[in-house]
RNA sequence: GGUCCCUUCGUCUAUCGGUUAGGACACAUGGUUUUCAUCCAUGAAAGAGGGGUUCGAUUCCCCUAGGGACCGCCA
């Protein structure tokens, strides 16, 4: 049994969006799960959209995510050599020929086809005429035999067997005028020579399916299994495409998704394994099978990535979540200096309780790291002069204090509030607003503890 | 227009002929709490419609409707 080899490739005409993600996800998952290989393939034969960055984009999304690959990347346009000599073996075997078809011949066809509202199908006028017909000033595509007759089943591992009629597929282009191979050849040729066992793409391939399987055919290649998935929608329905808005990897992480988070969404949707929602690494790469696809198109519902954010936000190792954190300051915020580091790395068992994203802990995290405390205009009011007096009072009794800890703490609050004959929230609420600005934000111990001793009185000495 | 695919709560999904149709997110209500959250409990919420097959259909078949993909000398 030869080992499971599966790919992803992207064109690199524009940045990575999340569906190709979650193929390329499920692709990886696939070969982990086997024991196998898993290759990355640039398809940059489109020489005037392919582009640089987006070919780095597309390595940088992956490696966030945690998508590693055999190898290094497989340049398509370094092999389309490789694509010419299949192209002209075709060609020397009768299974393929020239068409001295013009552009505007073909357009003109398809204009009529339009206007009869039937389907276009290139007619195979050059299947069998003879090139002693050939006009001299018109450059030939090659075009692939097609099969005429008969119907082609191809066995879907998520799909099922999908037939279809093989008059339905034309003699589809393989090499263009200017004698550049087309993606149907390309890829089959690579996928062949890369040795793939499964080919895991999104349903708008399906047809192209059909095309390939015929150049298998035709060099008496193994056909690979196939397997498509639904593709996924955007809310309005339809399928995500590269010009919708916030579908990439960087839109999530600019506002703070983990890729822990993001993966185990993008597994689950259009995957599921029995009721289970959260899967580490481990589990997804132990559970993850063919069988768990779903047949029809999910839709991307960014509450469920926030949710599942949160999760994660909530459950990882807290030094993991540091080192997300960090980097994500570094990238998207500023470098935080080491002190800064350290009293929000101190304070991040709390501060993670009330974030969904690392935006919001490092929104909840200010308060740690200014030089002053800047009372919000609609706070000021709540700070009366009873609340002052407490405040006073508070102030003097943790001078005397030497152990600053919640449980010395507690009872001089405790005492402040009988004293006071007044509650919790007497006490609390001006503590809050004199040292974070704010009347919401963290437990009053947790402010106090994170600031520390020295630090609170200084904020409390400045207020007035 | 042609070909192909899909259809279970708002969303992601479970169910592989017999279930009070389950879970998760979101939502609503209540509780805990020290503000905001968290957390806990409870609730509302689904088989597109119509025919078959069957003792029995969400599940199998057909039709209709709706949605989607493809129909490039793009990938």
């Amino acid at each position: 049994m030869k080992i499971v080899a599966t790919r992803f490739a992207p064109s690199p005409t524009g940045p990575l969006h999340i569906g190709g993600v979650r193929t390329a996800l499920f692709n990886w998952l696939y070969s982990k799960n086997k024991g196998g290989k898993f290759y990355l393939r640039i398809e940059d034969t489109d020489k005037e959209r392919s582009k640089e960055e987006f070919k780095n984009q597309i390595i940088n999304s992956l490696k966030w995510i945690g998508i590693d690959y055999d190898e290094s990347e497989y340049i398509q346009s370094n092999k389309i050599n490789d694509h010419i000599n299949v192209a002209n073996e075709l060609l020397k075997k009768g299974l393929a020929y020239k068409c001295y078809c013009s552009s505007d011949e073909i357009e003109e066809q398809k204009k009529r086809a339009k206007q009869k509202k039937i389907p276009y199908i290139y007619n195979r006028k050059w299947r069998e005429k003879s090139e002693i017909d050939a006009p001299k000033e018109i450059d030939p595509v090659i075009r692939f035999k097609s099969k005429v007759e008969g119907k082609s089943i191809l066995k879907d591992l998520v799909q099922g067997n999908i037939e279809i009629e093989n008059n339905t597929i034309e003699d589809f282009v393989i090499l263009r005028a200017d004698g550049s191979p087309t993606y149907n050849l390309s890829a089959s040729v690579d996928d062949h020579l890369m040795g793939m066992t499964h080919i895991i793409r999104g349903d708008d391939h399906k047809i192209n399916t059909f095309k390939q399987i015929q150049i298998y055919e035709a060099m008496n290649w193994k056909i690979p299994y196939f397997a498509h998935i639904p593709l996924i929608h955007s809310i309005d329905g339809k399928k995500l495409s590269k010009r919708d808005n916030a579908t990439t990897l960087d839109d999530y992480s600019k506002i703070g998704i983990i890729p822990n988070a993001l993966r185990n969404y993008l597994l689950r949707l259009g995957w599921s394994y029995k009721d289970k929602e959260i899967f580490d690494l481990d589990e997804s790469i132990k559970y993850f099978n063919l069988e768990g696809i779903g047949k029809s198109p999910s839709k991307l519902d960014v509450n469920r990535i926030y949710s599942m954010n949160e999760h994660y936000i909530k459950n990882i190792d807290e030094n993991e979540l540091f080192i997300f954190f960090k980097k994500y300051c570094e990238t998207f915020k500023e470098k935080l200096p080491d002190i800064a580091q350290k009293k929000i790395k101190n304070s991040l068992h709390f501060l993670k309780n009330k974030a969904k994203t690392l935006e919001d802990i490092y929104q909840n995290s200010k308060f740690l790291v200014i030089d002053k405390v800047q009372i919000e205009e609609k706070d000021k009011n709540l700070l009366d002069e009873t609340a002052f007096k407490i405040i006073k009072l508070f102030s003097d009794d943790i001078s005397k204090l030497s152990d600053f800890t919640r449980e010395t703490l507690e009872p001089i609050i405790e005492n402040l509030i009988k004293n006071n004959n007044t509650n919790f929230k007497g006490v609390g609420q001006p503590l809050r607003i004199c040292l974070t600005g704010s009347k919401f934000g963290p437990g009053i111990y947790d402010i106090l503890c994170s600031l520390g001793k020295e630090e609170v009185s200084k904020r409390l000495s400045q207020i007035r």
